[in-house]
DNA sequence: TTATTATAAATGGTCAGACCATTCCATCAA
DNA sequence: TTGATGGAATGGTCTGACCATTTATAATAA
């Protein structure tokens, strides 16, 4: 019954705003791409100032819920909810040191292997040939070398998160989403200074797709574990080198 | 160098109001506890209307970067960041994204028992204290018979949340606490209609950290996954019963 | 007719100034 | 010493105005 989050501090309109058009699109009663009236009107509805109004309107689009757009014709329209907020606030939390680098390589090595034991009891045809794809992808960005290292980066991401797509859960989907977008900046600053380590990397996800194939999900998870630390300790050496000097 | 969700409209005033405050506390110009100046003095300096500061001040304070409170001495303080932003937008996604219990008990029977493996490793004396608490807590609830439901699901909940205070990884953390928030409810209309249940579930849970002080992390995990999938079966069942009417 | 350009209207963004509600604290009275 | 009271600081709300952007429409020129 603990209602998470909602604060007991009932003497603020706009929090009541808030709660009531977040109901609202909880429950359906606006539905994606629906629009809200115009400030004046709606003020009106909920007989309170423009002012309170767009504090709570502030909120809402701060929540990811709605988005709002200038000039006639615009107004705020209910947003599907994505994960980017949960990103956003992952990304506070790095930022301010609350999550660090270990936390994130950490939990990728238990999840990541979790993801391709669930993805390898499903996996279809097609998931097949879209691996297939993206590994292909891979090795062209291999082929043109060092140059090639942000492209590869984005192809090894592309194949991680197609990993979680193929479970099917969403859980998994904007978990993966989130924390690779979170990743990114340091896999940019620490890896894959050398050939040999983009080429290691490839033949990893090889393996992990080879065992899936064979549908031998204990050793896909393995591998993947083993990839995802083998990095991680990359990560943490080039780190230390940094600091270092 | 994406500037992940940074929006490119700069006619917004309020929008500049919140970057220059927030990179103020990123960057550490402003610590946690520290006091904004009042709102008729800040505008003055910021050199904008009241009213645009107030909007910016609703996005931090959504943002989970400052705390405002009511009345003389009081203000906008800097908080410290949290996990729980992280909790609430994975809360929405849950809420809205048609999320299903299926969802979160799939990725519940993997996780857990990836929380409990890494815990074990890192289990303090103070800890072992804690989780015999917790059980003991339990037992009592459970011999309260069916009355002691409510109680024992609490119980239940917070032990679950311990195991991941000991990973010490704020992921983790938050992840749980939003997870087990949003599977209560589920709980309450679909669990432990009979005592046997209760007890079986404390067993497993004993167990669980019987294995734990053993600091055999293998078995903790297997124990922990077989119990979630087992009460997912209970949960499933009775979810298709109640459907069938 | 067609394309371009002005005009108007709708809508969000900003502003100034007032008043209310809450909280803290100093002062005063019992 | 203790309790009550009132004033001051501060956030919360309201009103009404004006600005900036966008779209639709009408007027005009080719």
């Amino acid at each position: 019954m603990t209602h998470l989050f909602r604060a007991a501090r009932q003497n603020r309109i706009f929090q009541d705003v808030v709660e009531q058009i977040q109901e609202a699109i909880i429950d359906g009663q606006l539905k994606v791409g629906d629009r809200l009236p115009a400030e004046r009107d709606l003020k009106e509805m909920l007989q309170t100032s423009r002012s309170t109004l767009r504090e709570a309107l502030r909120v809402l689009e701060q929540k990811g819920l709605i988005e709002i757009k200038l000039g006639m014709g615009g107004g705020a329209v209910v947003k599907k909810v994505t994960s980017d907020l949960v990103a956003e606030s992952l990304d506070l939390l790095i930022r301010s040191n609350q999550v660090s680098l270990k936390h994130i390589a950490e939990f990728r090595e238990r999840v990541e292997g979790d993801v391709v034991w669930l993805a390898t009891s499903r996996l279809t045809k097609s998931d097949i040939d879209e691996l297939e794809k993206l590994l292909d992808d891979s090795r062209q960005c291999l082929a043109r070398g060092v140059e090639g290292v942000p492209d590869f980066l984005t192809a090894d991401q592309h194949i991680h998160q197609y990993f979680a797509k193929i479970t099917g859960n969403p859980i998994y989907i904007s978990l993966f989403k989130t924390i690779h977008n979170n990743i990114r900046r340091y896999f940019d600053e620490l890896l894959f200074k050398e050939e040999s380590e983009m080429r290691e990397n490839l033949q990893d996800l090889e393996s992990v797709v080879a065992a899936m194939k064979k549908g031998d999900a204990d050793t896909a998870c393995k591998i993947v574990r083993t990839h995802v630390r083998r990095f991680n300790d990359y990560m943490e050496i080039r780190e230390q080198q940094r600091k270092a000097g």
